[in-house]
DNA sequence: GATGCGATTCAC
DNA sequence: TGAATCGCATCA
């Protein structure tokens, strides 16, 4: 089953070259396809690696190695809880770099596939959270640190025009969470983690 | 070496 | 409301 999302264009080379801010709000309503499975995506966070206490580079000096060591548009897989793997994109140039977090797809391909990785069969289920749409995908560990752009089942396309996007605060974390950090598909609200805070 | 916690999800 | 479960930072 695929669902027309709208005119699209393949990323172009050097999008994520663009700062965390802009690359987490343009990335909304774009495809994001991995094998046989894909969706629109609706919810993205952006990661500044110089004064966002949230960032990973903050405290952790893997992740300051991980930023001098790969180029922009990496693959940065993260094990959170010990349980799910998030899925992140490096961004910005050099001395400007942070992270952009996929956080919610709305699945248009491939369900059948989510519904026996995810053992859940409401679409609304699938990926609706950022462990949750990993593992739809059948992206983990082993994808870290590699360019998902150059993998060949990988695909990631844009909208021909911008989606509406609302922005709000930055969900699960606790420091500088009020930043208004999160974007959501302002007319796919059904299809995201959690409820925009007004 | 021990401890504590985190960009979450699900069952109880 | 709490368990699952692992990497990493922090402190002894």
């Amino acid at each position: 089953m695929v669902r027309f999302i709208g005119i699209m264009k393949a990323a172009p080379a050097g999008f994520f070259t663009s700062d965390a801010l802009a690359c987490a709000r343009a990335l909304i309503g774009a495809e994001l396809a991995f094998g046989a499975c894909a969706g629109e995506i609706v919810e993205t966070e952006a990661y500044l690696g110089e004064g966002d206490p949230a960032c990973h580079t903050f405290v952790r000096a893997k992740a300051r190695a991980f930023v001098a060591e790969n180029p922009v548009g990496t693959a940065y897989v993260y094990l959170n809880y010990g349980v799910h793997y998030l899925l992140n994109f490096l961004t910005g140039p050099e001395a400007v770099h942070g992270f952009v977090l996929i956080r919610a797809l709305r699945p248009t391909s491939g369900l059948p596939i989510m519904v026996r990785r995810r053992k859940r069969r409401h679409p609304r289920e699938l990926c609706s959270g950022p462990g949750k749409l990993t593992a739809a995908l059948g992206i983990d560990g082993r994808h870290h640190a590699t360019d998902l752009l150059a993998h060949p089942e990988f695909r990631l396309c844009l909208p021909e025009a911008p989606a509406p996007v609302e922005a709000d605060g930055r969900i699960g974390i606790s420091r500088a969470a009020e930043l208004p950090y999160r974007f959501t598909h302002a007319e796919r609200q059904e299809w995201i983690s959690r409820p925009v805070k007004r």
